[in-house]
DNA sequence: GTCTATACCGTGATAGAC
DNA sequence: GTCTATCACGGTATAGAC
């Protein structure tokens, strides 16, 4: 279909297919030989450029994590900075959090919005995640935690975090782009619509973290 | 370890071992051979029993799905019978939905738990989502649908499915048992605490749906 | 240094003989 | 039901071209 693959360095075309391809059938779905097909190179030419298969991988994850795991940092901090010494709001730290996602996408760069389904990918393997996670996104996730905690001082800690994995499974589940909603909706509603998804998912999540962590009277 | 595989039958011992690997490593991340391996039978019996590696998948994904689809049509309309002519409130619904996961899960038989896991793997896949998830799963949605808009009279239908979509992110992130909470709160809570998982969830999405589904004024 | 052609060797799914 | 042979395909190393 598209033909300007001269614009792109044959590295990057590398990490691009595998980016698409890893995205969709996960790692132990996609072949060497057909990333490079892909990317209209040599067989051997990924091997050269990143070494075996697993160091691929990592290559592609951390090539956007990093940039990720960077806005993400910046708009937290800009976001306390704006509210000055009056605490945020819940729903300005979760749209904080959310927002560098909202950007990725926006960029109109169809690697972006691979990327997102390698990150939902990420997060739900049992396997990937403990090897991905914690070296660039879980650091983010302490701040973002940090910050809800101010937000919220009377609520338990575990609550928190409970809350905070909800928030982080209705996010993968979106960012997997699965097509399932325009299924159940007969295309009322679409996966791709990562805008209302965002937009909503602000609310729903800002009253479910009032709602759990608010101050009880008992709990055993 | 166990070594009482000698009260299944063959053909069981392949369904239960290709879930146990399906859940942790996904379809293309398993054999055929790991699978007999460790159901220690013959190679060729699974293929003999069930066809090709996709048929398995399918067997071992509709085994369960069966049962579990029955007990959700089951437990959603008693819960509505009980409720009587008033309405049943947000949070029946919302039990009703995942109490069959929740029994499931304390029938203690591993197998179940495995079963949580790939379902997980099914509902975040692009690929699988859409092979498995209309046969089976998607009729009792769109009932479980139903229940929400009667007691969200005033709710647009968008809004109602998308809250489900974050309902669903949320549990498909808790049956994926990554252990992320338990990394991130240095074990203070665990992935595989099924029970405070449904517990708190409850009044978390309920209170989203309440947010989100509110009359409102405008929206463009 | 960047890249290609090719070869190696293990492993996989599966069919057919037993 | 089981054992085994087949044959394609996978990851990766190597040799050398540009």
């Amino acid at each position: 279909m598209a033909k300007e693959k001269e614009s792109e360095s044959k590295s990057e075309r590398i990490l691009n297919a595998a980016e698409e391809l890893f995205a969709r059938h996960g790692y132990d779905g996609v072949t060497m030989r057909q990333i490079a097909s892909r990317a209209e190179v040599d067989v051997a030419l990924a091997n050269y450029h990143f070494g075996k298969k697993e160091e691929l991988f990592h290559a592609v994850f951390n090539r956007r994590a990093e940039i990720l795991s960077a806005t993400r940092r910046k708009v937290l901090m800009e976001s306390q900075k704006q509210a000055g010494k009056g605490k945020q709001s819940l729903e300005q730290i979760i749209e904080a959090f959310l927002l560098p996602l909202k950007i990725a996408q926006e960029s109109q760069e169809p690697g972006w919005r691979n990327y997102m389904a390698l990150l939902a990918y990420v997060l739900t393997s049992p396997v990937w995640n403990e090897v991905l996670m914690p070296t660039v996104f879980d650091k983010r996730v302490e701040e973002f935690i940090d910050a809800l905690k101010s937000a919220l001082p009377d609520a338990r800690e575990e609550d928190i975090h409970w809350c905070y994995h909800y928030v982080s499974g209705a996010l993968a589940l979106t960012l997997a782009q699965t097509g399932r909603i325009d299924r159940l909706t007969g295309g009322q509603c679409k996966s791709t619509d990562f805008d209302t998804a965002y937009n909503l998912m602000i609310p729903f999540v800002a009253a479910g973290f009032r709602e759990v962590c608010k101050p009880k009277k008992k709990r055993k």
